[in-house]
DNA sequence: TTGTAGGCGTTATCAT
DNA sequence: ATGATAACGCCTACAA
């Protein structure tokens, strides 16, 4: 009673295959591209959904397949000022990704210590698997995951936890901006950095001593100030006195307090001193002298994380830690003179 | 040969069923809560299902009821300086209303003028309605929609068109705002606007008229200067020799001029002459005196979009136009002195 | 290379 | 009030 060859309705598999006279599975294959068919049948069977415009019903495809093609991306409802431009290009870049497999993007908002929206996407299955940007202060969302047998990947994070992760290349950036600044000032580059204690800081730093090492140097340890907020009046001077010209502000708050630092004291950036700050931010670039620094493309970052899952998804077997590579952003406290 | 009690298996509405010892049919219309079901039966299952914590399989019943309860939020990939923490809130607040009603948000990116991801969302039907924010500047993704048949609705946008769309009450705010102003100021309240030919700046005056209509008064066009920023020196000379001690400014860029004008006048604020905008912006508030303004809540707005979205998958018949209160925020350039 | 038939887990339509 | 059974549209052994 299934019969009628209905061509006006809607438009199946079923429907296909009968106005092509093949059976279904043969049309199944030459969309899919899986089991072989003749590369003659499989051609007509293209052309033919294409000129009807076909696209196969994805809620069918997933309950078949028991695979949803969507990835979840985890943000957080409220953040700090400033923040909703990082999560909005991590949903930008994570669409990117998906967009290029066909999967889909699919919100879960936490708000702070309340989950329920991520658990009915996981509970209820609507999703293969998920992207963390933050938010996960206290690795709870990790473990609920794991025991879910829920796969995720990390964005930003730089944990040694046994979890996909994706990170900007710090350490390489840095290197390569240090090594750009030893060639302007032979003297040496100097480095005001954050606390000592901090992951980050320290990866910072071997970065920076990565240049001196490759340039054949050796880092001048009395230039280089940790957790410099503090004093910061004093390293100044003592850099001011060493006669480098160039000084290297391990993020944007310290960098700030520089250069506000430098403009009450009258010294001129960069014709006296050139800055940069291995973080970037908006208030970097609308300074009263623009500062260059290295940056990360939140886009390119989250995109890679989208990547890295979907390749998970697909059964690869990538490693865990993955890097995106930073870039210089030159302004005029530090100008590319090489060009 | 599917007639084995598998308890350890993944848990479906047929092993439920069969552990209970009723049909699938039973235990599908417990859950839904249409059909009707014995009341003892009904709690019977709820009963067995929240302790095996069990959840239906959405893909399968998306296939089965074609529905996927999925909702589509539309959003640009770049956008002005300052944009993302709109379109953030917009996405926070439909899923805010998506979680309550079992739906889930799916993403559409679209970068000027390449809709791909929204088509693919569309015309895969993996999603049963969505929420546009902007960036259809010329109607191209309405248009779009309407031939597609696919349910929408627009998100602060105040067109004739005969769509769903929610808007803030602009003019109610301004009444509101206005009228507070006036009890403050008998002797008038004068108005900075933007160019006449605006829709949104002639809305603005309504409420602002409707203020002194409502107090039996009557406005003096002589304090409303339309276009004002072109002669801005001009119309504060006439408002600070007119006597008034209050004036609104129809926007926050108009606001933050007259503001550094009467900064440069020596003109004390809200001292000698109150000022308010009926548009706000965080530099509003950060602003030197900081600026009572009329507030719209991005999230409520687009939370009322995803209801109203949803109402009219679920086959009501809302209303085409809505609207979401504004709030007025006191801070010191007028200070809610009533309360 | 191609086709047949059964299954994915629900919902909806009939009966009973 | 409850149950059997057929969709829903696609995927995939298994067969031919």
């Amino acid at each position: 009673m299934n019969n009628r060859l209905r061509n006006s309705d809607k438009i199946t598999m079923d429907v296909i295959a009968q106005n092509l006279q093949v059976s279904k599975t043969t049309v199944s294959r030459a969309i899919s591209g899986k089991g072989r068919v003749g590369r003659e049948t499989r051609d007509r069977v293209l052309k033919y959904i294409a000129s009807l415009g076909y696209k196969p019903n994805s809620m069918a495809r997933a309950l078949a397949g028991s695979k949803t093609y969507n990835i979840g991306v985890v943000i957080p409802d409220t953040d700090e000022r400033g923040g909703a431009p990082f999560f909005k290009d991590c949903l930008i870049g994570v669409t990117a990704a998906s967009a290029k497999r066909d999967y889909e993007t699919v919100l879960a908002v936490i708000s702070d210590g309340n989950y329920n929206n991520l658990e009915r996407l996981v509970n209820g299955r609507r999703v293969d698997g998920l992207v963390l940007t933050r938010g996960d202060k206290n690795g709870k969302i990790v473990s609920y995951l794991r025991e879910q047998a829920m796969p995720f990947v990390l964005i930003g994070r730089n944990s040694d936890d046994d979890v996909y992760q994706i990170d900007s290349d710090q350490k390489d950036g840095c290197c390569e901006l240090t090594a750009r600044m030893l060639r302007e000032s032979p003297k040496g580059v100097a480095l005001l950095s954050g606390p000592k204690d901090m992951d980050v800081e320290r990866l910072r730093y071997e970065g920076y001593a990565q240049a001196f090492t490759l340039a054949g140097l050796k880092v001048d340890e009395s230039l280089v100030f940790w957790d410099s907020e503090k004093k910061l009046d004093e390293a100044l001077d003592k850099i001011l006195e060493s006669g480098v010209n160039c000084v290297a502000c391990s993020d944007d708050i310290i960098c700030l307090k520089v250069m506000e630092a430098l403009k009450q004291r009258g010294v001129s950036v960069p014709g006296r001193l050139q800055v940069v700050s291995f973080f970037d931010s908006e208030n970097l670039e609308s300074n009263d002298v623009p500062v260059t620094s290295l940056h990360v493309d939140t886009k390119v970052l989250s995109q890679k994380a989208g990547d890295l899952l979907i390749d998970v998804l697909d059964g690869k077997n990538p490693d865990l830690c993955n890097y995106a590579k930073c870039s210089v952003l030159y302004r005029s406290s530090f100008r590319n003179n090489a060009g």
